[in-house]
DNA sequence: CTGAAAGCGCTAACAA
DNA sequence: TTGTTAGCGCTTTCAG
């Protein structure tokens, strides 16, 4: 008769109003004022919510009348279902999580498709602020983002948009660090894996107009970390190989090792922009039987707990503080009213997987 | 002087309206309903709208009207970034982020600290239904969840709420023949490590009535499942020692193999109902030096990707399946009157952990 | 301590 | 194709 239950709303705040003959101020103090109304009174209207089955003021009615929704929306490039798989994404939402409840915020998952790019789901948001996570810099969901009226915080890119909070970390001078250790280990002749530098699938060797074009910051900047380093060193950057993958998964890593490998067997070091790619590239060096460190020094970039199981050289930044920090800028917002920008510090991990250079002739014939 | 930029709402769809001397129905349609007004007058709303920096239809004002939030709420028991850090909890939000995608809605985490049980939290997440992961049976959460007047669907647990659906896998079935694979190699002496039993911090042994008191049915039936095996092979339960913790992580595991073993070292296998727990379990038997399989034999349950990676032997349940099925169910409920109860399927996975029960005498001496 | 009045910003009939 | 009319359910001054 009554229809399935914890389905309807059966009763409103006026309604158990008129219900009790007192004033809608009267039911609405009784939940969120409990000190403006007798104890006994209070308890008669609890008591009558509860026999009419009134489940508390309606969240979003009230959201409209405060101008607060109780919640920071989060904005990811990739699908929704991407951020649980990989481990950077998961560390960070972990941080920001962590950032919420502390202040008691629900945090909402904003779902976007790469595919059907629908910014509605961006306007549709009740929120109080968005913390957008590593988008690139021509995203429309970003733009829609921008567009809403409230206080956003962006983290590592897109980089140099007005007005708004950033933290990011010092992915440049990461990777200088890990290249010096890499040219003092006497590596010259390098190769690169690097992640998607476009908004289209591409996968392959980048040449330099497009490294210096990508609308990804992050890469930008993990790249010209090695640039300098081997700069410094005399390296000539148009030498050495660089491939992209638009897929971020061990699977591309281990393709495009193989792939830089056969064109470019004079290799001594491959330096990837993240853990990820490099795990794949030591899964790759470990089909193909080749050597590491031995023949081949392979290096990450991330610090992910996989590469540390895997006795990974990379750099390490501190994913999750990243996402905490991104959360408290948002949510303690006080009275600034300049945008903030924090850059977090990386750290060179050397492990098992570099090691010095050994010119390629050394593995042939016995000289 | 206009104060920081994305931070105020400038117009309104009103003042949009009286602006351009149209009705605010018009507006809204231009943003709504393309289809309800001619392309030049929209596009001159559209037009206006960018002018007084008008960022469209606000999003809390339209859930009110509309009734619809455009988001699903997750409740979880743990503090809400403890989902970030387990890999089961993890695999779920996957599959139930796939679900939200799809179906272009928001996933909103509800922030719950186990600590201030602050249902607040609850009541004031703006959702068009809940979604609940393997909480406990007198959560309080859970009970502010069922008075919300939205569907609900629950993960795992607890067990026969009226009027709601629920997922889960067969735990028993899957224990069972876990246990009955232990039983066929000879094993008689076990010792059992489960995951939290009831809602106070309790690390320990746990009798046969606090097993069967337990507010987590998923660990009744998890351990009743072993217990049935073992049943089968004659082994009287009130002689197998169950120890529990209750934190969920490798370090708990490791201790409480330690604290079993060293109180029983006759046991020949550690059943253990979660692979988080027999990651721990194995740690800890790399560290004392004891042989596995050869000595100890040691079983999870789950199937996470680090259990393959260590070759435990386990049983697999669709963790991102059941995300995505408990999705699809409060997403596409259709006229469905009648609460749904769907179970999946679990699945014995025997990799290298588990052998031959060789009694503990054989370790002794040269018999 | 309680009540009356005034919206928060929007959409959905229904009419014109 | 556009406008008019009614709220959605709540909170919040401000008086009593």
């Amino acid at each position: 008769m009554t229809g399935p239950p914890h389905v309807r709303r059966p009763a409103t705040l006026a309604s158990l109003a008129a219900e009790l003959g007192v004033s809608r101020t009267t039911v609405s103090n009784a939940y969120n004022r409990p000190d403006q109304l007798s104890a006994p009174l209070r308890e008669k209207v609890l008591e009558a919510a509860r026999r009419l089955g009134y489940p508390g003021p309606d969240p979003v009615a009230r959201s409209l009348r405060t101008r607060r929704a109780g919640a920071v929306g989060l904005l990811l490039t990739e699908a929704l279902s991407y951020a649980f798989r990989d481990p950077v994404a998961t560390g960070f939402l972990e941080g920001l999580a962590l950032a919420c409840e502390q202040a008691g915020q629900g945090l909402l998952l904003v779902p976007v498709s790469p595919e059907h790019a629908d910014v509605a789901a961006v306007h549709q948001a009740g929120v109080d602020g968005f913390v957008v996570y590593s988008v690139s810099e021509d995203d429309p969901h970003f733009r829609a983002v921008l567009e809403r009226p409230v206080p956003t915080v962006v983290c590592d890119q897109p980089v140099g948009v007005e007005g708004v909070d950033r933290v990011s970390v010092d992915d440049r001078e990461g990777m200088r660090a890990l290249g010096r250790h890499l040219t003092s280990l006497g590596h010259r002749r390098i190769g690169v894996l690097c992640m998607r530098l476009g908004p289209h699938r591409y996968d392959g060797r980048a040449d330099i107009p497009r490294q210096e074009a990508s609308s990804y910051p992050v890469q930008r900047e993990r790249l010209g970390g090695v640039r300098d380093a081997f700069a410094e060193a005399g390296v000539d950057w148009s030498t050495v190989p660089v491939y992209e993958r638009y897929d971020h998964s061990p699977e591309a890593g281990a393709t495009a090792a193989a792939e830089l490998l056969a064109a470019h067997p004079e290799v001594t070091a491959l330096v990837c922009t993240s853990d990820v790619l490099a795990i794949g590239a030591l899964q790759h060096a470990a089909e193909a039987r080749i050597e590491v460190p031995g023949r081949l020094t392979i290096t990450g970039f991330d610090g992910v707990p996989e590469a540390e199981r895997v006795g990974l050289t990379t750099v390490r930044q501190p994913v999750r503080r990243k996402g905490q920090v991104a959360g408290e800028l948002l949510l303690e917002r006080g009275e600034r009213n300049r945008p903030t920008l924090i850059v977090l510090p990386t750290e060179l991990v050397v492990r098992d997987t570099s090691g010095p250079a050994v010119p390629v002739e050394r593995f042939f014939s016995g000289w």
